[in-house]
DNA sequence: CTTTCGTAAATGTGATCACGCTTCAAAGGG
DNA sequence: CCCTTTGAAGCGTGATCACATTTACGAAAG
């Protein structure tokens, strides 16, 4: 699952191991919101000298997965009403349109992995696998947009996965997922149907319905759909 | 003008400084595609060590503004022009988003603000200075975008306008700037009407209408090979 | 018991070096 | 004259160290 044949690349750097070890810690939301990262720390746990964590952390910083505070200190950001709105806009508008690029791509055996993904997803929202639901929900997403070769959109999207998934996980330890309602249904519908405005809208759907309702549950219910006016 | 009160920066790193430093170079397009970047070569250039380049470039790798290539070689990426369609398509989704969240911090002097940046605009159209033209048309759009106080979608958006920037300069340095039309009155007049909807709708028109030119003029209509073009 | 202060540990940053690998060009053989 | 070989130079990567700054902790004073 996670082997990358990868044709052209020579070999595998130390900083791109521990880069996709802490991403996918982010993206998994195994790590917690405000808790400091330090570079001998990591180094240490990792089994590596301080210099590749120090890549790896450097570009975390540099898609905004990791902060650094004004005295120079690597920490998992913590989540705002202002920055969880933001992601949450730029989700709604990037992911349509991925899924959008990739449909052409997707063949019937793509929906059956989808389906079987999907499935394990229900299984593991009924045992409560918060963890699980995470990486399947994970899964069954960039299961679509990967269809379609991207170097732009893809990396985008997993960049704001990565700022979301600390969080996200945290609420969903909070208040349970078992009220969570996705379209995933509608979207392999879609993709079977081979309708782009269905599909992009079903995915459109999931993210709006999950992420608001995290929101409201999380920030105060003020102001919802109405338009911002200042929220500072 | 570029100086950043920044009330509880400590010190600016040299990584830092390298990193504006490049990141200026590729939203101008001061660096042509295909140009290898050496650790050593820019280190000598700027007159700091290896390592601070080493940071900086790491985290243009991360954000796509600079590539690697398999033989880990570091250069400007060529533009394709799958790339160049999903560059417009997260512009397109991105920005207009972005000036609507600007919207309700515009004041009337920023539009003034924005007017004169415009009239330099034109100016350097008139007398077909590429460079400022493309400095002003940045100092334009992000003078918009940034007049909300934005974690994600800004950083984004930059990292975009990084990819598009050495391309773009290639196209205006072939084909010139003198067919430029841009929807810039438009905007400036949503923001003094308050009108969103017009806002997002003048941006979203300024991207399309401008890159799309573009694409046309340098990748052939109708093409879906992916095949490399606009470098020499 | 609370507050203040000073020392020690820990942090990110930058410099320098060694290593494996690639690239390039000149020398050698066809 | 063209192709192959071979050597040196240059590349990114990782390790280790020194340094300035910040945090942490404990002791002393109130």
């Amino acid at each position: 699952m996670t082997e990358k044949p990868a044709p052209d690349a020579p070999r595998e750097t130390m900083h791109e191991r521990v880069y996709r070890e802490l991403r996918g810690r982010l993206i998994g939301g195994r790590v917690v919101p405000g808790r400091p990262v330090t570079l001998r720390g990591l180094a240490g746990e990792l089994g590596v000298s301080p210099m590749p964590v120090r890549e790896a952390v450097n570009r975390l910083v540099a898609e905004r997965a990791l902060t650094m505070t004004p005295n120079r200190r690597i920490s998992v950001p913590e989540m705002t009403h202002a920055r969880f709105e933001e992601l949450v806009t730029a989700r709604e508008r990037l992911e349509p349109a991925a899924a959008r690029r990739a449909l052409p791509y997707l063949r019937r055996s793509d929906v059956n992995r989808l389906r079987k993904i999907d499935d394990a997803l229900e299984e593991q929202l009924k045992t409560g696998n918060v963890e699980g639901y995470v990486a399947a929900n994970h899964a069954f997403h960039f299961g679509i947009y990967g269809a379609a070769p991207s170097d732009v959109l893809v990396p985008v999207i997993e960049s704001l996965w990565m700022q979301s998934g600390p969080f996200m996980r945290l609420v969903y330890g909070r208040v349970g997922t078992s009220w969570l309602v996705d379209y995933h249904e509608q979207a392999m519908d879609a993709v079977l149907a081979r309708d782009a405005d269905a599909l992009a809208e079903a995915i459109r759907s999931d993210i709006l319905d999950g992420m608001r309702h995290i929101g409201n549950s999380v920030f105060e219910e003020g102001e919802q759909s109405s338009k911002r006016a200042g929220t500072r």
